[in-house]
DNA sequence: AGGGTGACGGGCC
DNA sequence: GGGCCCGCCACCC
């Protein structure tokens, strides 16, 4: 590209999507019966440091999304709803059916963790 | 406009 | 391990 990526500001870094965008892609990525730490999304998504933010992302999406978004968990093997609410409760079963094992309200992420290569 | 607020993470007991 | 604490940073009043 013309302009270098470090010359444009965070938010509209690389391929001209907004960093908004590019969280949308990594998750679209997230195969099925794997997870991603919001964390590794922001980081993969070029934007370190930007964990909180790609939660704000999936806390904007619309209820009819067909984003994988219950596949973003935290960096512990949790689920970052309060336990017992009903968004803990659709997110676990949405990753039990992919064959997730929770016990003790947490999972492997060293087994689940979606890695490249 | 600026300070409070998180679907976070890591470090340190 | 599990809390707690603090840095993080775009959003939203």
């Amino acid at each position: 590209m013309i302009i270098p990526d470090f010359a444009l500001p965070r938010t509209s870094r690389g391929y001209g999507l907004t960093s908004k965008e590019r969280i949308w892609l990594i998750v679209h990525q997230i195969p099925h019966g794997k997870v991603a730490s919001y964390g590794q999304v922001a980081r993969m998504a070029d934007l370190p440091g930007y964990a909180r933010y790609v939660g704000y992302v999936m806390k904007t999406l619309p209820s009819d999304t067909r984003l994988p978004w219950y596949r973003v968990v935290n960096s512990q093997g949790k689920i970052s709803f309060p336990p017992g609410t009903s968004q803990y409760l659709r997110q676990k079963s949405l990753l039990e059916e992919e064959g997730i094992v929770f016990i003790d309200g947490r999972f492997s992420m060293g087994q689940y963790r979606w890695q490249l290569r």
